[in-house]
DNA sequence: GCCTCCATGTAATTGGTTACATGATTCT
DNA sequence: AGAATCATGTAACCAATTACATGGAGGC
């Protein structure tokens, strides 16, 4: 049950309300996790019942922020540093790799470039974050290390792609070019 | 919905019953896709019954192999080149990272280390099956193609926690060390 | 007045995990 | 005889998506 604790690690940085976190999941945490909204607010009730989070201020529109308790603090803290992370992969662009041969050879390729193309631009969009100017508190800093993790899989990926196109080959196996 | 195509797709190459499938998930195809028997079965009900697949053997202890139709094999060719993957990414161990700001020094570089542990050690194990023989049918250049992905993807997480760990520093941030 | 964005929630359904349940075959 | 592995299935529960539903505030 990770979304409880990725709201809870993201109200330990500041209060929010569950528009903001649901704006967080769809921007700067996409890489990493995703939620919905409908998915968001009945577990802020949860958290809120279960003490490890509460309401600190009322705005317009019946907007809601919460803050992070000692106990919830605890309870994220206890999550890092006393269990592991769970490793469960469902990647469904690997599962096309994998299903390449059933592909006509033209659409495999178009498929290789197409993931090309999504890394490269992906990379792009990860570099321009990086090299704009960010602040040194220690979120921050968290946020750059796992950002760097974006960029360096991201290139890897488009890399792999190109990789993998020359693999196959335009018409049947090339050789002589190096990987 | 991707399970049904996994399935669909494993059985394009050869037939299987549902207790092949299940070591299929849980080992070749561990790193791009996973699924436990008790989905596996009833999908594969499922399967039979929408005409995709049918069974074509039995054997001891009530085991049923099932194979592709042809209706199967248009539908998984169909899902392949005419809808894009699912990119929705939960990544738990990626999670920590974003927030290994709230973990005490030494419990976060340990993290990190645990980490690139980790990566180099599955490294270790695509690195050895990749030089281990292989056929050349279709199917095989393609998993071999997303064993390349597999671990292209483990090298760079790996030389990514060794980055982390040195970008963190010792006992507070190290400098003139080059990245 | 109308559009966009802000803001919260619930309901129905699907996808996935854990636990329950059973039994045959093979190896030692 | 006992253990490991083969083999299939269902039920209860939890996690996540899609669709439904409502309405206020601010800009033009």
């Amino acid at each position: 049950m990770s979304l409880r604790h990725a709201l809870l690690g993201l109200l330990a940085e500041r209060p929010m309300s569950g528009y903001d976190l649901t704006k967080v999941f769809d921007s700067s945490l996409a890489y990493v996790w995703s939620a919905k909204h409908s998915q968001i607010y009945p577990e802020l009730a949860r958290l809120r019942d279960a003490g490890l989070i509460r309401q600190v201020a009322a705005g317009a529109r019946g907007r809601k922020e919460y803050a992070i308790t000692d106990a919830g603090l605890t309870e994220v803290r206890r999550w890092l540093q006393e269990t592991s992370p769970d490793r469960t992969v469902r990647d469904e662009s690997f599962l096309r790799v994998f299903f390449l041969w059933l592909m006509e050879p033209a659409k495999a390729r178009d498929y290789l470039r197409g993931e090309e193309e999504y890394h490269r631009a992906k990379l792009g969009r990860y570099e321009e974050i990086a090299s704009s100017p960010a602040s040194e508190d220690p979120a921050s800093r968290s946020a750059r290390i796992t950002l760097e993790a974006g960029i360096r899989h991201e290139r890897t990926l488009a890399d792999w792609a190109a990789w993998a196109l020359r693999h196959l080959g335009g018409r049947g196996p090339r050789r002589g070019v190096p990987d």
